[in-house]
DNA sequence: ACGACGGCCCTCG
DNA sequence: ACGAGGGCCGTCG
């Protein structure tokens, strides 16, 4: 169905974004057709265990805030930075430079 | 089949 | 700027 698609979807655009580019849960949700499924997509991403293949620490909150992570917002607060992603106080500097447009 | 629980998001005040 | 509240949806037990 829909939604078995709807994980390897997730896991499929995720490889797509770049070294040192973010994207957010929402514009994951909106480019696979499920707009309102953006809490769902975080869903899907916990259970990543590709996580060398599949960045799935490059997805951030709307508002530039680093969100969650299944190793720790720590780790992935490293990972970013070593990307070359600035982050300041929880939340990454100059975000829309960053953010990988679809 | 059902209900709880998230790596969320948007709208107020 | 910031917290509270409601909405949404796939996953797992």
């Amino acid at each position: 169905m829909a939604s078995k698609n709807f994980s390897q979807r997730v896991l499929a655009f995720c490889q797509r974004i770049p070294r040192g580019r973010v994207c957010t849960y929402g514009q994951i949700a909106r480019a696979i057709g499920r707009p309102q499924a953006a809490r769902a997509v975080g869903s899907a991403l916990r259970k990543n265990k590709y996580l060398i293949k599949i960045p799935c620490h490059r997805i951030v909150l709307s508002d530039g805030r680093i969100g969650n992570y299944q190793k720790g917002r720590r780790r992935k607060m490293k990972l970013l930075e070593s990307e070359g992603v600035k982050i300041e106080r929880g939340r990454i500097i100059e975000f829309d430079k960053y953010l990988f447009k679809v």
